[in-house]
DNA sequence: TAGCGAGTAGAGCGTTCGTTCTAGTAGGGT
DNA sequence: ACCCTACTAGAACGAACGCTCTACTCGCTA
């Protein structure tokens, strides 16, 4: 069934893992329960990922990260000034966060705590993710006027701190983390003006 | 051997499951390397926690907890201006993650995104772990003149930030943004006086 | 219409998981 | 000297793990 491009099954087999490892982890999802997900087969699974469990999780970070990143692209380009901007973010990550009942977090972070210093594959997948991400607040304050290295520096924290508020908001099931979040990161963009 | 308390069997297993998870995260750490790593057997693990892995797990993390409060507390207290308390923490937390090898980040966060909304006993307690940390910083910026509401908030970003940091810098392998969350976070507190 | 190859299907490999179970050892109180 | 309790020791359970394997379906090209 070369031509039966309805869905895709390789594209189903990439999203359930990166779902299903964004809310339980990578250890904690086997193939079993992604091919199932997926509504594939564990054949199809090895056909499509010869690699096995790990080149299939590097996919799923690398779909996780174009994902945030599209989000990220677009909240960033809804708002004009960088600071207002940047709390319209983390606002939205909070509604986000609990309209999928405090369970879709950061779609990368769990995954790459469970193999740090212990899969550089995957690590490494995570690290350009993060990289991207910060990429994308630094070219918006860069385009806002704010020198190369203020706006470096400061794209780092910004993407830092959302990632901690994020982590903070799901554990304790609460918005204010990422609220208190946004408005101290635009305290602090406002301060280099 | 009701008297033999040289170490203290129990002791030396919840221990070996904080320094495990630490590392590895919960799911991927499993009971039989836990009691050879803390030179017990499994039956000693389930004699002092019947409640299996999940109850392991908690007092697992309620260690880490007390663990981080001490070095937070102390790192707090040997510096006076509280803003340069958190640079100095922030910098003390890079130091000891990069001699560790880029392996002991903090030792609730993997655990508890892992169990985020799966088991709300860890769930709770890695709240707990998160809430008597920002009790501290808390306490630092009030015992310092901040203003109640203006310490409270601080808090919950001072914590989050660094928790972000330590996360981006063990994935990265890289001091940069712990020594980068801690010259922000300064700033940010001073920009409250 | 024959055959090639992409993709599906699922049984089964060895291993490890969390957990349970039964025995056995060793001090302290009486 | 006695037993009771605290603790250790490790075999064994069913289930699930990641992964491999062979057989099969079926659209496309020649």
């Amino acid at each position: 069934m070369r031509t039966k491009h309805e869905i895709g099954t390789r594209e189903r087999i990439v999203q359930a893992t990166s779902r299903l490892m964004q809310r339980q982890g990578c250890e904690a999802t086997g193939l079993k329960q992604i091919s199932q997900e997926a509504h594939a087969t564990l054949g199809s699974v090895y056909h499509f990922f010869p690699g096995g469990k790990t080149e299939l999780t590097i996919a799923a970070i690398a779909y996780g990260d174009r994902e945030f990143s599209e989000f990220l692209r677009a909240a960033l380009e809804r708002v004009d000034d960088p600071a207002e901007a940047i709390t319209a973010c983390a606002d939205r990550l909070a509604e986000e966060l609990r309209d999928s009942g405090w369970l879709d977090g950061c779609p990368v972070t769990t995954t790459a705590l469970e193999s740090a210093g212990r899969v550089p594959d995957i690590q490494r997948a995570a690290e350009q993710a993060f990289a991207n991400w910060r990429g994308l607040v630094d070219d918006k304050l860069r385009r806002s006027g704010f020198p190369e290295d203020v706006a470096r520096d400061l794209a780092h924290t910004v993407i830092n701190t959302l990632e901690g508020a994020e982590m903070s908001a799901q554990v304790s099931q609460s918005e204010t983390p990422l609220h208190l979040a946004g408005r101290h990161l635009a305290r602090l963009v406002n301060s280099y003006r």
